[in-house]
DNA sequence: CATGAAATGTTGACGATGTCAACACCGTCG
DNA sequence: CGACGGTGTTGACATCGTCAACATTTCATG
């Protein structure tokens, strides 16, 4: 998806040349490792295959990741950081709308889910046996999780939203949109046809805004 | 947890003895198969320590899953079977209580992933390789999601929730119960100090409950 | 430019895994 | 009692994760 070629032609980036040396294997096996993903299931991400399908032989990998887990959390940790740059993309900044940042985080969310499945299924699988042992991973998780919490602040100060503690509305928020999100990407919603993403994420954070909503005041 | 020894000893139930044959290797590969991936992750799982555990040779099992993905799918109908009984159990079946039944489905789904995880991160990770070739699978989710639907429509007949497209508020609803059941399951709400997974329930529940409830009679 | 150290890649090997084929044991049915 | 089907065993093969030893390239020096 992101860079692939443009670099054994001839062009040489500060760290990075031809022939021999693969230029940005790291980045390579990455790519690799989503492609094998998206195209096979986790079960067929395997060192060797995305070595292969990087044209480096079997233990190169390891110059770059001690393990297949470390190469996993690398996965990982980039679907968070684009995770988080998608919700503040589908979420307007403006100040005076705190109600529509919030809701733009929960679209961003899904979005990111249904855009990057791969991604997504690594993120919050199983995959990455001890996620103890690769920081910024939980790190990651947790800017995006205070990203939700803050925009629930600013709206409970809007009075927008009930009040209550943050932390427990925010779980309350988040789990509806990964729910949404975990099911689209594990293809349990299609069921007869409804593959709609984005018509069930607006539906399903409307419901989820009643929900938080704060009491009208009476005859507002 | 369920049958483990009972059988070796010298008991010779319908389909069953000791010695050379097992007794019910299916069931004790089935329940290999949920202690490895409790103890040590859904990666430790391996046909042969499943069979090792079951005391019986590295190719026993094949005399009863096809391969390696027909057990997991076994786990995970299995799975599916005790989540609706949770579901069931949870939920008063007196028939004037319909937002009652609804949300003891809602609480019956978080309960079985808190009290079943191996089960649960079967049924919906993506270790099942191929779903279309274990039957059964998808109509035990069926069942599991129309005995939702079943219970919004319920509600919406008795005034209780909003009109609307009832699979569509379904969605909503399992949405909400499964991300919440996906981040307990998946330790992702273990950040500073909230595990009491009851609580949570009980209030992402209510938001979805609000976010679901028909509007209110003026004057009500 | 020569040169040696640090990066990066390669080859070969080991134990473990999923899976198959061939064989052995057990209980049942005639 | 004897054959047969179900169940379990042994042995083997290709593949996988990973390591050690070796090769090549790049870079910082002189």
């Amino acid at each position: 998806m992101r860079r692939e070629g443009a670099r054994r032609g001839g062009r040489r980036p500060r760290t990075g040349r031809a022939g021999y040396h693969h230029g940005d294997l790291p980045r390579a096996l990455v790519d690799a490792a989503l492609e094998l993903i998206s195209r096979e299931g986790v079960r067929a991400l395997t060192l060797r295959a995305a070595a292969r399908r990087a044209g480096v032989s079997q233990a190169a990998p390891y110059r770059h990741f001690a393990d297949k887990d470390a190469l996993l959390a690398a996965v990982a940790e980039e679907g968070f950081r684009l995770l988080t740059a998608s919700m503040r993309t589908a979420a307007p900044s403006t100040g005076d709308d705190p109600l529509g940042r919030f809701r733009g985080f929960g679209l961003g969310y899904v979005a990111f889910a249904a855009g990057h499945p791969a991604h997504f299924r690594v993120m919050f699988g199983r995959e990455v046996a001890d996620r103890a042992r690769h920081p910024g991973l939980q790190a990651a998780g947790g800017e995006a999780f205070a990203l939700l919490v803050d925009a629930i602040r600013a709206c409970q100060q809007a009075g927008l939203v009930r009040e209550g503690d943050t932390e427990t509305l925010a779980v309350s928020a988040w789990s509806t949109v990964h729910g949404l999100a975990a099911l689209v990407v594990d293809g349990q919603l299609d069921r007869d046809g409804s593959p709609d993403v984005a018509a069930l994420a607006h539906a399903v954070t409307g419901s989820l805004f009643f929900g938080l909503a704060a009491p009208r005041p009476a005859g507002g």
